[in-house]
RNA sequence: GGGCCGGUAGCUCAGGUGGUUAGAGCGCACGCCUGAUAAGCGUGAGGUCGGAGGUUCAAGUCCUCCUCGGCCCA
């Protein structure tokens, strides 16, 4: 024969034949997905295929809608829709409907931007136009954020999207609030805001700026009142003596009501000794004065006192025990009588000052905070807990200030007024300042007008934590503790935060003095400040908002509207506050879950098996973790949630922050643009999103390394099972290693179950991508290869093989579904059609019957032996006396009765890919291969005798015995023969 | 400053109740194959488990402190 007329035995073999890529090129293929989904109608047949199942709802908490979407986005959309794909593929209805939160600050602040741009004033334009203009800005960015989260791929109701801003959403949200109020859990109090005197408007945080600012810094003397403790002449002492305080707002004197000191901080009684003083000095000779021990000198320095003496140190207790007068109690300006107590704060420190912090509640957030914590304590005193409204909102004195009426602490031009120098000249004439200077430092400025701005006491609407609700010991903070005990939290360090949380926290404020947002619906009587309870009314209320939507409240006429005939206008009040938009979406479960058709949730405590899980970022612990469940626990007693899932924050590479600055960014859109949304998701599934995740470009590398090799053995899957018939083999006839892997299919079938409700993609992915590497491309495939490729049409192993590979492929695909919807799919239409969708499937039932644990003992035995083996081979391959392992026939000497026993009926040359091979219970001679680890076996490489098959590259004594087909072995005789009579036939 | 959480090979992750030389996959290096081929197979080098003390016969695993980083407060 001429090298011509060789024939051609590759076209004999079943080899791999698939269109399905090698290169995926996912940014151009996902976008043919999405649209292939969209007319697939997917969404629509899910919704079919769950209709009598139970519910497993995942509420989606709603992002904010003013900009593009970040990775933080990304991670927490796509955990989103792996919770709900894969809950849909296990037997649940899970349908997703995607939520935006479209009330609040940033999107005003946006519109004002535009409107300085313009040169026109937010105060000139009608209140129902900036919110319309609002409402248009928030309904820009949903659409493009829709846009953003469709293309990763996530599957949900985004033509019928909750918003907080629907006139629907803003009726219930408004109801709900009313509850609250009907219920008696509301109620007016106040609260020091950051004020700006210029805009007489309450500022955010995030609307200041510091700027530096000269102050007035004054030291003042509280006298003694009372003392307490069993020493007379202790307390005797201390009644003559003066506390020290410091402060750069001596404006803010008048709203004194308690002096801070802390136990942590040593104090001492100091006794003035200079001689000789002038009389106008304001400190004297003989002067008592109790100051910290690390501040005492400078500030006698600033009293111009050289000489004084520490008489002894005054305790924590004692100083606890003390009441002191108000500097201005002796001026009779009526309205400063009042005791001033002594308060215990983490606050103070010894760093400046005198280690005495003036207290105004009024006029700051730490002396806020600490006279409602002692709040209790200081009524058993007799104290008045009311805070003063000193200034008003004008930057003026009120009657609350007596004395200072006129006085201006800032002017509506931002400077400053003569406030500090009244209130200083009334300190110097009560005998009380000691001390006066000015000080340049960092100070709150706003961000518009950049004038210095004031804590300014303003009326807030509350909710109470602890008002005795039902009855004996049921208040919210109770049925908020008790809920948070009920809930499943994963990870489970959640519930430990939250409760901690609301354990201490504060009264709830729902009020901001804002424009875009739900009105706070209530009216209050004028004369006696009490809340207008009418069913009627609200009814009013609740109908014009699901008609108009909130504008209703600020519309003309609409106090006379809602009102109406039974309560004269001019005695009420109607308040135009808005809600908090934590309000908003913490009554997300009320006006989307409940009255959803498609969501309602009939949940275990109502008797049914729905389940209701909330999964946002770890930081909603304070948001809307916190704001649900105060809301669903006010107004139903229990958490809207049966669960509580969060993921931490995406960092850079290095651990740090992604920042701007540090130029070290991931942008989603960069991802999806460049690899596609299938390896940002795999990037997801890979990592432990319980903690905080790093992102960059060497790990986006390597989510792209694993993808290909994933899809390289789906491919090579593809190939095979085209020459699949579908043909069943009995499981009796199957080979034992078909059986071990359907074992191990059985095993990981439970293992993905598990993990997919306990929420841990990462496991699954890891198990599974080292399955398909290690398992079946470097084992099961790798053996398989010759029978699969060369084996004839008939042959059983043949068929048992394909049919494994079919198992395999169908878990494989359908398990990471929900991890690479688009990858998945795409896999799944390749082999079953354009008209099929893996997203319509479920999860494979796997027979328990597969599972063979016996068995699985017995190729751990039998994969020692292949180690041994493969490691001989190793060492012939670099002495170059072999190249493929097929070129070999070792003799396996197998003196360990056990594992020789696993060895019995198994074709090792074909588990060791060798041509052929030599068993023996003989021990081996020295110079024979063995490993370390593995006792027992030896081998001694040899070369396999006998010819080359043209076909299957086996080398065997048997090549050229079939006169019909001299160039092949026996099985690739048998082969050709039914070949042959196949191609002839046809 | 306070509360909570975390720091295991270059990367991503495993390491029940403390117990042999700390594992896997990827990547990397080297080799083989050329019928999964911009693929497949094999071998190998990489870690004193953030650091320091302590408890213990024995600690990545328990305790204390420190450090770095994160979220939320102040």
């Amino acid at each position: 024969m001429t090298e011509t007329d060789k024939r051609d035995y590759s076209q004999t073999l079943n080899l791999p034949k698939t269109d399905f890529p090698m290169r995926a090129g996912l940014p151009k293929k996902e976008p043919e997905i999405l649209a292939r989904w969209e007319q697939l109608e997917i969404y629509k047949k899910l919704r079919e295929q769950g209709k009598t199942r139970d519910k497993f709802v995942l509420h989606d908490g709603p992002p904010y809608a003013n900009g593009n979407i970040h990775i933080g986005h990304a991670l927490n959309k796509t955990l989103k829709d792996i919770v709900a794909r894969s809950m849909q593929m296990t037997g649940y209805e899970s349908n997703y409907v995607p939520g935006w939160d479209c009330h609040g600050l940033p999107i005003e602040w946006k519109i004002e931007e535009q409107y300085r741009a313009k040169g026109k004033n937010k105060d000139e334009v009608p209140i129902n136009e900036f919110r319309q203009e609002c409402r248009e800005f928030a309904e820009h960015w949903i659409d493009v954020q829709r846009k953003e989260f469709k293309r990763l791929g996530i599957e949900g109701d985004w033509d019928n999207p909750y918003l907080t801003m629907r006139f629907e959403s803003e009726a219930i949200i408004a109801q709900e609030l009313m509850k609250f109020a009907m219920s008696g859990q509301l109620y007016r109090g106040s609260k020091p805001v950051m004020w700006s005197v210029v805009e007489k408007t309450a500022l955010a945080e995030a609307e200041i700026e510091y700027q530096d600012y000269k102050s007035d810094m004054i030291w003042v003397k509280f006298p003694v009142v009372t003392a307490g403790g069993n020493d007379e002449e202790a307390v005797e002492q201390l009644l003559d003596a003066s506390v020290v305080i410091w402060t750069t707002t001596p404006w803010t004197i008048p709203g004194n009501r308690a002096v801070c000191f802390s136990s942590r901080i040593a104090y001492n009684l100091y006794e003035v000794t200079q001689e000789g003083l002038p009389d106008d000095n304001w400190v004297q000779q003989g002067d008592l004065l109790i100051l910290a021990d690390a501040l005492a000198a400078d500030v006698f320095k600033n009293a111009r006192i050289n000489d004084f003496k520490l008489v002894r140190a005054v305790t924590a207790d004692e100083l606890a025990s003390l009441t002191l007068a108000h500097p201005l109690a002796d001026l009779d300006l009526g309205g400063y009588e009042f005791d001033v107590p002594l308060l215990d704060g983490t606050h103070v420190t010894d760093d400046a000052g005198t280690g005495f912090v003036h207290t105004a509640p009024g006029h700051g957030s730490d002396d806020f905070e600490i006279w409602m914590d002692k709040r209790a304590d200081l009524e058993a005193r007799g104290i008045d807990t009311a805070i003063p409204f000193t200034v008003a909102d004008d930057g003026f004195y009120t009657k609350d200030a007596p004395g200072f009426d006129g006085f201006e602490v800032i002017t509506h031009k931002g400077e400053k007024g003569k406030a500090n120098k009244a209130v200083i000249e009334r300190l110097k004439e009560s005998g009380n300042l000691i001390g006066l200077g000015r000080m340049t430092h960092s100070y709150p400025h706003s961000w518009r007008s950049k004038k210095p701005v004031i804590f300014r006491n303003t009326p807030q609407w509350f909710v109470h934590m602890d008002k005795t609700l039902s009855g004996e010991g049921d208040t919210l903070r109770a049925r908020a503790l008790t809920a948070i005990d009920e809930t499943r939290f994963i990870p489970g360090g959640g519930q430990k935060r939250l409760h901690s949380m609301i354990e201490n926290r504060p009264d709830w404020v729902l009020s901001r003095q804002r424009a875009w947002g739900v009105p706070i619906t209530v009216f209050i009587r004028k004369d006696s400040a009490e809340i207008l309870k009418d069913e009627t009314v609200n009814k009013r209320v609740f109908d014009a908002f699901s008609a108009e939507g909130a504008d209703a409240w600020y519309a003309d006429g609409a106090k006379e509207r809602f009102l109406g005939k039974d309560y004269p206008a001019d005695e009420w009040d109607m308040v135009t506050d808005i809600l908090d938009v934590w309000f908003d979406s913490g009554s997300t479960h009320a006006f989307v879950m409940e009255q959803r058709e498609d969501l309602n949730p009939k949940r275990k405590t109502e008797g049914g098996n729905d389940y209701v899980l909330y999964l946002e970022g770890s930081d909603q612990h304070r948001g809307w973790f916190h704001s649900s469940l105060l809301e669903s626990c006010g107004t139903r007693g229990h958490a809207p949630y049966d669960a509580v899932l969060t993921h931490g924050f995406t960092m850079a590479e290095d651990g740090r922050k992604m920042s701007k600055s540090l130029n070290n960014q991931v942008f989603p859109q960069d991802i999806i643009k460049q690899y596609g949304a299938d390896i940002l998701r795999l990037w997801v599934a890979s990592t432990d999103y319980w903690e905080d995740q790093r992102l960059g470009q060497e790990i986006i590398k390597t989510n792209v390394d694993s993808y290909r090799k994933l899809r390289n053995t789906l491919r090579w899957m593809l190939g095979s099972l085209s020459h699949a018939t579908g043909e069943e083999v009995s499981f009796s006839e199957m080979p034992e290693l078909e059986r071990l892997m359907l074992h191990r299919l059985a095993e990981l079938d439970e293992m993905v179950r598990e993990a997919y409700w306990e929420f841990d993609y990462k496991k699954i992915f890891h198990q599974l991508f080292t399955f398909m590497t290690v398992e079946l491309s470097a084992f099961y495939v790798d053996i398989r290869k010759d029978a699969l490729y060369c084996d004839a049409a008939s042959s059983t192993r043949r068929k048992a093989s394909l049919f494994v590979i079919d198992k395999v492929f169908n878990c494989l695909v359908t398990w990471l579904a929900p991890m690479l919807p688009f990858t998945m799919d795409e896999t799944w239409v390749s082999r079953y059609g354009e008209d099929t969708s893996v997203h319509l499937e479920q999860f494979p039932v796997v027979p328990a019957a597969w599972k063979d644990d016996v068995l699985a003992a017995k190729w751990v035995k039998i994969k020692t032996v292949r180690r041994v083996i493969t490691g001989a081979l190793e060492i012939e391959r670099r002495e170059k006396r072999i190249g493929s392992s097929l070129e070999a026939h070792p003799i396996v000497h197998v003196t360990d009765p056990e594992l020789m026993k696993a060895l019995e009926g198994r074709d090792m040359a074909d588990i060791a890919i060798t041509s052929q091979l030599t068993l023996t219970s003989e021990p081996a001679t020295s110079d024979a291969f063995t490993l370390d680890d593995t006792t027992g076996v030896a081998v001694v490489p040899g070369l396999a005798d006998g010819q080359k098959c043209a076909r299957s590259w086996k080398i065997l004594p048997e090549v050229g015995s079939d006169p019909d087909y001299p160039e092949v072995t026996l099985r690739d005789a048998n082969a050709l023969r039914e070949w042959d009579a196949a191609q002839s036939a046809a």
